[in-house]
RNA sequence: GCGCCCGUAGCUCAGCCGGAUAGAGCAACAGCCUUCUAAGCUGUGGGUCAGUGGUUCGAAUCCACUCGGGCGUACCA
């Protein structure tokens, strides 16, 4: 951590003193265990300027190096030219009491301190419940606004919604048809309708209330209101079960009542950006190449297309003064959210601050078979199916253990297996063991809360990687943050996991007939559980503190 | 046609703002339970990083082209 920074600084000086160029040099943490605990490469990117050979011009820095010796243990040339670190181990077992007294809040950064931030996403039009593909964009966003918070935002999670606009009209029809059917099944559907069995409930519903009152009338707005209710519900129960809560629920149809959308449209003429063709108003958007085409921002119907109010809702948050504003979409959107920034930035707006991350589609597969998620046949498989086949973690670990750039391939089957199989398992083992030992521990955890505990006791090569690893996570938080990709958490806790189990089969924490030993070794364990726990709570999965022994 | 994403072990995928012998999990094979949970650990086998060319001291990583897959390319959202 702040090693290298110290690293970085002594190698300048000593380049400064021997005047040769300062460059920007990367300080990381080699593969290999033989290269050191960090490594610079400093000496290769001199190359050119100092026409020498690399290993020559790493030694002349070496020996130039001034550097507390109780820190670094060794240095040295290594491979094409790479000048390796090597740091004692004393300095390792003296962080264990920082990452106890830290706690929960050890890996948290206040890098983005007083600085606001606003992610948007779920928001799906209250027609539907949702489906077990918008289960990616959820459990993703999810892990983002955890890892944002972590890395020191202060965050506002929110959810864009539009219950206007021919969808709603479509649903009100659909559910309308279906009241009818109740008292004759000959009444026609609407060709495009919505089909899912969840109509039927809800006309079911209207029925109880209504009787048959409605039949044969021109009435929309009750199935419509009725239909967004359902929906709506059902919609925010399945985050509500995935422990997501939205601070801001943000009605597109607010930005109608408001005069927003015509602002904009104004705003877009002014600039001289919009012309009319065949009775609808175009907007001109930059073009980097010859065959990209202007769109439609207001139909030859006076209704706007989507872009408009998205362009509109953009430029709201971008008013409301976020230093970061993030958008997470499917990559059928992919297409729409170039066109929403190059609009607002021809308006001169700055758009710097929106990151928008685009995700792959998910293909789901129980071992072999390939899962249908098709609505149009009225049988889809919902989010909340998923929930209730493969539990919480499960659905929230398999969908974000990718990155978002790369198509999910989700095996239920692999999710549902209560088996070593599961990765979801592995991590939480961990876990699990952890709190098995201090369990175990009995007396000897009394006697550890009030002993001030030797660490430097902890010299196994088993103790030393893992306590390297767990001092880590800070880091790793800060760069997960960074890049907005939460599946960095769980690669890095695959090493986490991976460390500690291979320290509790060689290294036994218990034992009575050495006590200042195993005390060092409880704390070395705390600190694993508590770095286990904070990562589980960034990813969004729960920290089991026993997990029943397979048959 | 054009744009974006992807192509890495038998399978699912990390690694990609250039670095040392390309990694993990699963699957296969061989070991390890009288001591804190074997949902674990140790070891073995397995690769033309889709292909071709280029840039570089150095390319899975950057550039160009080709091939293969996904998603877009609406006066639908």
């Amino acid at each position: 951590m702040a090693l290298i920074s110290f690293i970085k600084n002594i190698i300048e000086k000593s380049l400064l003193e021997l005047n040769f160029p300062v460059k920007e040099q990367t300080i990381d943490i080699p593969k290999e265990e033989k290269f050191g605990d960090y490594s610079s490469n400093i000496a290769m990117l001199l190359t050119k300027e100092l026409k020498k050979a690399p290993r020559i011009i790493a030694a002349e820095i070496i020996e130039k190096l001034e550097y507390d010796k109780s820190r670094i243990s060794k240095i040295e040339i290594a491979g094409p030219g790479f000048i390796n670190f090597f740091i004692n181990d004393a300095f390792y077992t003296d962080e264990i009491p920082i990452v106890l007294e830290l706690g929960d809040n050890f890996g948290k950064s206040e890098k983005n301190k007083g600085k606001k931030a606003n992610l948007e996403w779920v928001s799906a039009n209250p027609t539907k419940p949702l489906h077990a593909g918008h289960g990616r964009q959820i459990c993703l966003g999810k892990s983002i606004a955890n890892l944002l918070e972590w890395s020191g935002f202060e965050l506002t999670r929110e959810y864009y919604y539009n219950d206007a606009g021919n969808q709603m009209t479509l649903l009100a029809k659909s559910v309308k048809a279906r009241y009818e059917q109740i008292f004759d099944e000959n009444y026609p559907f609407p060709e495009d309708g919505y089909q899912g069995n969840y109509i039927k409930d809800i006309a079911e519903v209207i029925r109880l209330e209504k009787g048959d009152s409605f039949r044969g009338t021109d009435e929309l707005d009750y199935f419509r209101k009725k239909g967004e209710e359902y929906n709506f519900e059902s919609i925010k129960s399945t985050l509500v079960e995935l422990g997501i809560k939205h601070d801001i629920f943000f009605n597109e149809s607010s930005l109608y009542s408001e005069g927003t959308i015509k602002n904009i449209i104004d705003e877009f003429s002014k600039a001289g950006l919009t012309y009319e063709k065949d009775g609808a108003i175009w907007l001109k958007l930059e073009k980097e190449q010859e065959h990209q085409k202007d769109k439609v921002i207001v139909k030859a119907s006076g209704e706007p297309t989507y872009r408009l109010p998205d362009m509109a809702y953009h430029i709201n948050k971008i008013k409301r003064g976020y230093d970061l504003i993030v958008d997470i979409f499917g990559s059928d959107h992919g297409e729409t959210y170039r066109e929403v920034l190059k609009g607002i930035s021809s308006l001169g707006y700055d758009t710097s601050g929106i990151n928008v991350i685009i995700h792959q589609m998910v293909t789901f597969k129980s071992g072999n078979e390939s899962v249908k998620m098709s609505g149009r046949f009225g049988t889809f498989y919902a989010l909340d199916d998923l929930i209730s086949d493969i539990g919480k973690d499960a659905v929230q670990f398999f969908f974000i253990m990718r990155s978002a750039g790369s198509h999910l391939d989700f095996d239920i089957e692999l999710a549902k297996d209560e088996s070593d199989k599961n990765p979801v398992y592995y991590l939480q083992y961990a876990h699990a063991r952890i709190c098995g030992i201090l369990r175990n521990a009995g007396e000897l955890m009394e006697d550890f809360e009030n002993k001030k505990i030797d660490f430097s006791l902890l010299k196994e090569k088993d103790e030393i990687d893992l306590i390297k690893i767990l001092l880590q996570f800070p880091l790793e938080v800060e760069s997960a943050a960074y890049s907005l990709e939460p599946h960095k958490i769980i690669t890095y806790l695959n090493q986490v996991a991976e460390n500690f189990h291979r320290f509790y089969r060689n290294c036994r924490v218990i034992n009575i007939e050495n006590k200042p030993l195993s005390f060092a070794r409880l704390g070395l364990a705390l600190s694993a559980k508590q770095i286990l726990k904070n990562g589980f709570h960034i990813l969004g999965i729960s920290a089991p503190e026993r997990m029943e022994k397979l048959p």
